[in-house]
DNA sequence: AGAAACATGTAAAGGGTTACATGATTGG
DNA sequence: CCAATCATGTAACCCTTTACATGTTTCT
């Protein structure tokens, strides 16, 4: 199981609380492993008994108390070990591609409005990592250092993946247009 | 849930039998939504249950016996329905990447092997896919069905998929060599 | 005779999602 | 004061994976 990990690679990239770790899950690192919440304190939980981190509460005057966990070398070796494994090639899953081999035995214009969704939330995502993009690794004077290689070339795969979504979304949006293109016929057979 | 409607898609397009939709998801569907063997068997159990499909045993004289499930008008228009519904986005998930923002912490070089391995396996996937469009949708006379036309757009999005990989890869194991060129230094401090 | 493929399942364990629960602080 | 955000969890349910189980046919 991977949650463990990549967890802790977000603690070694930055010691945080599991509310933090929660809100970055939504961003950079959870475009290639999402989690909520209740994972992620219940993962921390595990790896806090098995030692592969520590934590130290910080007292919040004002806010709320934070419970803040830092990777212990024990967790660093753990992670140095689990990236030599060999690791299978993640298998894709997209509900709207099932869709679309039902609608060949109904009508694709129906998908028309969930293909126009995805358009639009690929887009969005598209924008925000081209925006990271460039506060993080474009238009500095220095070249980047090798852990910021890494990185970069992380999202690049996530920014190619939005941009084949949003090229297919368009391609495909076109081809409903053109293969069924009347306004009407609500289909499935109402002829027997 | 989507398995039982990527099996009713399945039914539609083909009457068979547990084993012959857990072989069928190893190959073209399977690219989208993967699923064992048990699970299909525990899925197919429920949706005749619940009146999707009906089973006829086929009694094979020479062969064991199939129990081909076929996909009833309610468990039709229970796909009718569904396709309606709206679908969130698919997140993906790659153990690949966490290795990568890990590696940014030990040696790079390290992910040479995995990263080898995954474009050999996705290169062999592309080549499957790339039969399997030679052979169903191309160098025929006639044009595409409209059916046919929605399959092979369903295809063409696991072929861009494949081919992102593929140049990802190949883009990664320059960066690698070009940032960790010297074939020495095990790294993770040990200067301290 | 033995291995591989055909064919259909059950059971246990673990991961993931959704709902529930609690309490403090900040901003309108 | 009420809503939103910060912050940390528990519980139930469902899905997925892995292991086990059984018996037949085909090919070598």
């Amino acid at each position: 199981m991977s949650l463990d990990h990549a967890l802790l690679v977000s603690l070694l990239e930055k010691p945080s609380s599991g509310y933090e770790l929660a809100r970055r899950f939504d961003k950079s690192i959870g475009h290639f492993w999402h989690a909520t919440h209740q994972q992620i304190y219940k993962v921390l939980a595990r790896m806090e008994e098995a030692g592969w981190i520590e934590s130290e509460v910080h007292r919040g005057e004002t806010a709320p108390d934070r419970k803040v966990f830092a990777v212990t070398p024990a967790g660093r070796s753990a992670l140095a070990e689990w990236i030599t494994e060999p690791s299978p090639i993640d298998r894709a899953r997209s509900e709207l591609m099932i869709k679309f081999r039902a609608a060949a035995f109904d009508d694709p214009r129906k998908l028309l409005p969930a293909l126009a969704e995805h358009r639009a939330e690929h887009g969005t995502l598209l924008a925000a990592y081209r925006a990271n993009e460039a506060k993080e690794f474009s238009g500095h004077d220095r070249p980047l250092s090798p852990q910021q290689e890494l990185q970069y070339q992380v999202m690049k795969l996530g920014i190619a993946f939005e941009e084949t979504w949003i090229a297919w979304c368009d391609e495909t949006q076109a081809l409903i247009h053109r293969i069924a293109p009347t306004p009407s016929a609500t289909a499935t057979k109402e002829t027997s």
